[in-house]
RNA sequence: CCGCCUCUAGCUCAAUGGCAGAGCAGUGGACUCUUAAUCCAUUGGUUCUGGGUUCGAAUCCCAGGGGGCGGACCA
């Protein structure tokens, strides 16, 4: 994983907090005891286990939890009142000059992540969701007993505490205990509290663990949600209708993607996972909702990559009386209003370069970038044979079945792809590539479609919607005859969609985004594992 | 599916053919203003798995597994 400087940085400045992961050592009624095992035929291979500092370490905790139960104190209570989080401790008492003592008093919760004891006074940091603040545990504030009790915590632990704001002679903010509670006993250990963890295996498998310790990456999601809070305030000030529609489809159209397949047991039935969203957002606005969108999971058979995980989001919306251009106009709208949301700024830090995403994106047709990289003009009207000659002659293998148009698309993003750097908006797309697209209204080849890139990723796609059932039709048909010639990717006829255009579709502009590929890019991240919050992995061995 | 890289204590990492180590975590002890607290002592190993080469393998070779990156695939 490379991440960007900024970006690391971060991950330093918060390392500290990196959490230790662990393998499952075996149930601790299956570990022998050391007299077990001693001078037995199996102590070579027991001793692995018991030997584990895992093992041992579990093994106290758990011990310690099975002590606290008959001595009266629950080690996994029901519930605990705070009056603040450590958040709203800090803006409201963050800046108390060092050294002050208040009468303020406060209960808050949180995780143990730092214990510094120094024999009668203990420090600790505790954090919660909203920030991290110390403890400041004196004996002779808290009594024996409670002392006692706190020097029983472990890292990882869930305390509630009670006692007063203050700040050290250092100044830093703390609460001076007067009475702390085991919250949940953690019996599994937060080891190393300075390097942490990095290991991307365990990060991904174990996210619960990343999310303990790293900052960082609690910071991705924090921006994932503004982004898709955001969206939705956008798409509400516009008057659009958040709606859901079926994940299990009989036929997986609106993309050229392959899908995933399942069977209904009931209705006896070979099902597909959805691979977009458009078709049924459409029947939407046949039906006459005029504004909709779906924020959903879509699901795609084929590789894994920094990219691309097998499920992801996207955001489709629909509205009707607009084109292509009003489109392009709300995808600007809602993507500088989420940089705003999640960042407080709608400029980045793209490979090096900074990009305002206020400024106007530029636009390019994808034939006019493709016809430049090859130094000749391409056209999808140009004979099949010519496109493909000059495409083998600038290194893009070319397949038999291809129509004109997939050839220059192919050259675009072999040659013109990596260069968009900055908000682009790539139009124009060829007819044969753009099944339900509406041709374009002053060239016949072309279509009203857009896609927007961003640091040379796809990030959305966007047109004037086909709504002329017969077109629709011949497209499809030429999609299915693609399809039965050996294009495992190309669409079948939707005779229920086409059923529905019948009805009339008003003049209707869509757009899609790729949350997942936005979240990204926000977060400054360049893998789209680092904004999913369990990306598809192998299975564990156990 | 292909190529390259990688896998050592709970975590982060050393040891390159010659006794498997350190820091942190843990354990025992000292300490009432610490900040990765500090100081003293200390437990902990299937070096991913299985073969092979060698007097000797964490290290070299082969096969397999996990992961990363790149490619293929992905409008």
């Amino acid at each position: 994983m490379r991440l960007p400087v900024v970006v690391v940085g971060r991950l330093e400045r918060h390392a500290r907090y990196r959490a230790v992961i662990v393998d499952d050592g075996a149930p601790t009624s299956e570990i022998p005891a050391p007299d077990e095992q001693a001078g037995s035929e199996a102590t070579s291979i027991d001793a692995g286990l018991t030997g584990s500092g895992l093992a041992a370490e579990r093994e106290r905790r758990l011990n310690h939890v099975a002590s606290l139960r008959p001595s009266g104190t629950e080690p996994y209570p029901y519930r605990f009142d705070r009056t603040h989080d450590l958040g709203d401790v800090r803006s409201a008492w963050g800046n108390l000059e060092a050294g002050t003592e208040t009468d303020d008093r406060v209960s808050i919760a949180g995780r143990i992540m730092l214990l510094r004891d120094s024999g009668k006074l203990i420090f600790a940091t505790v954090q919660d969701r909203g920030g991290e603040v110390q403890l400041f545990i004196s004996k002779a504030v808290i009594g024996d007993e409670g002392f006692a009790d706190v020097k029983a915590l472990d890292l990882g632990d869930w305390v509630g505490v009670t006692g007063t704001v203050m700040t050290t002679r250092k100044g830093e903010l703390s609460i001076k205990v007067d009475a702390a509670t085991l919250l949940s006993k953690a019996v599994r250990p937060l080891p190393d509290k300075w390097h942490g963890l990095t290991d991307t295996d365990t990060r991904f498998r174990q996210r619960y663990a990343d999310l303990i310790v790293n900052a960082e990456a609690r910071r991705h999601f924090e921006v994932r949600h503004a982004i898709i809070s955001s969206f939705r305030r956008t798409l509400a000030d516009a008057g659009f209708i958040e709606v859901e529609t079926p994940v299990l489809h009989v036929e997986a159209g609106g993309a050229h993607a392959r899908p995933f397949v399942t069977h209904h047991n009931a209705l006896d039935m070979q099902l597909y996972l959805r691979i977009a969203l458009e078709l049924h957002l459409k029947r939407l606005i046949v039906g006459g909702m005029e504004r909709v969108y779906e924020i959903g999971r879509i699901f795609r058979n084929e590789g894994i990559s920094t990219r691309h995980n097998p499920e992801f989001t996207m955001m489709e919306l629909y509205q009707a009386f607009a084109d292509w251009n009003d489109v392009m106009d709300i995808t600007e709208l809602l993507i500088t209003n989420a940089a705003r949301d999640a960042l407080g700024t709608t400029v980045l830090t793209i490979r090096g370069t900074s990009v305002d995403l206020a400024d106007p994106w530029p636009r390019v047709r994808m034939i006019d970038a493709a016809s430049e990289a090859v130094g000749a003009e391409l056209h999808p009207s140009m004979p099949v044979d010519a496109l493909a000659a000059i495409a083998r002659d600038h290194g893009v293998s070319v397949a038999p079945h291809w129509a004109p148009g997939k050839i220059i698309e192919e050259v675009f993003e072999a040659h013109c792809e990596k260069d968009l750097v900055r908000p682009t908006f790539v139009t124009g797309h060829p007819v044969d590539i753009s099944p339900l697209a509406r041709v374009h209204r002053d060239d016949p080849h072309l279509t009203e479609r857009f896609e927007l890139f961003v640091d040379s990723r796809e990030l959305a796609n966007g047109y004037s919607e086909l709504n002329d059932p017969i077109e629709q039709r011949s497209r499809f048909e030429a999609e299915q005859a693609a399809k039965e010639a050996g294009d495992a990717e190309r669409g079948t006829v939707d005779e229920d969609y086409l059923r529905a255009l019948e009805y009339g579709m008003p003049p209707t502009g869509g757009l899609g985004v790729g949350m997942d590929r936005l979240a990204m890019l926000l977060a400054g991240v360049d893998s789209i594992r680092e904004v999913i919050l369990f990306p598809t992995l192998r299975p564990e061995v156990m």
